[in-house]
DNA sequence: GTCTATACAGCGATAGAC
DNA sequence: GTCTATCGCTGTATAGAC
């Protein structure tokens, strides 16, 4: 029951196709009959499996946090703070593409939500609490605990805006030069909290 | 014929009902139904002043890049490079309790239109290209002309970046905590340029 | 489980009276 | 310059046959 099965039910095809639309055009934006075409079925059947659209954005939010949680357990495998936190930055460099060309999936869905005041848009929030809550746990093991949520915060609004402006000005190279100063000033951070182990 | 005026032409007050009503809605969620209560005229009166929702939206953009390119002008008489940097920055902590309901009115427009693949995507991109270029030359004037245009991308994803986060935790007290962490990341930046300064 | 047919509301846009 | 009336289309959602 691998969750990138080709032989996946119609309802996780349906979650999977709409996924990827709400990231490429938006929610609003994606009505059922776009996710019809990319599933292959009628618009009709949909409501076998779903009642309504906001219940396949719940199914998609919740398919979102399921593998967020995954690719976070997996960075616990680095052997230190810095390189954990590095992980974080570097997938900024590693998603550039889909990323100057549609945002970050989090930042993008969660604004959308946000503006339509989304009944949603708490378990969205949830991808960014997640994120937060890792990076300040982490910067917290570097020897930052007193600030650490506020350099988590910090560097995940860094990313956020990176996205913000690759997939504004459609610009490859600017993540891939913003990358390079957020990993300087992450070493700085490291440097800060290595003094600060020192000194107490 | 003060853009602000009571005794406005009705093209006038369509343009800026539209203005208020895209950054708090969105252009995509925003009817003309929902202008038309707001000017308080028909719906049918739209087309004798726009041809079209898009034409709103380019008169929409362009106010925008007036009122921008005025701000922009009034932070030139600021003292000093550092001190005109820190105007941008105390215009997150200004604009903060509109920042924290509706998001970043350059943002949450520029990645509405980007995801939309909106005709109006380049018009609405230079008022980015406005903060840029201004934030670039202030960086070159401080010192750091080799580095300005990635420097001014930094300062503006940061802004970028918090105003997303901001806006999707609703938390006014984030943007007071990281203009914070800007402000002291803008101080070590102007001690660097004194130093380039001093060696050339 | 999947289909066709359809209801019903809202959208942007047009025509024409005043 | 502003109005009412209406068109054509698309949206979500439902009913019921197969």
């Amino acid at each position: 029951m691998s969750s990138g099965s080709k032989e996946a039910g119609t309802r996780q095809r349906i979650v999977e196709a709409a996924d990827r639309l709400f990231y490429r055009q938006g929610y609003e934006h994606t009505s059922f009959s776009d996710i019809a075409d990319a599933v292959q079925i009628s618009r009709g059947n949909f409501y076998y499996h779903f009642r309504s659209k906001d219940e396949i954005l719940d199914a998609v939010i919740a398919a979102r946090l399921a593998a967020t949680g995954e690719m976070l357990a997996g960075w616990e495998r680095a052997a230190d703070p810095a390189a954990r936190l590095r992980s974080f930055i570097h997938l900024l460099f590693v998603n550039r593409l889909s990323i100057k060309a549609h945002g970050c999936p989090v930042g993008t869905l969660c604004g959308e939500l946000a503006k339509l005041d989304h009944p949603a848009r708490q378990e969205a929030n949830e991808l960014f609490t997640l994120f937060r809550a890792w990076l300040a746990r982490e910067f917290a093991r570097l020897g930052r605990g007193r600030e650490a949520d506020g350099l988590a915060l910090h560097l995940l609004a860094l990313s956020q805006g990176v996205a913000t402006l690759a997939h504004a000005f459609d610009d490859e190279a600017l993540i891939r030069r913003q990358v390079r100063l957020i990993e300087a000033w992450l070493d700085e951070q490291c440097r800060a909290g290595a003094r600060e182990k020192q000194s107490a």
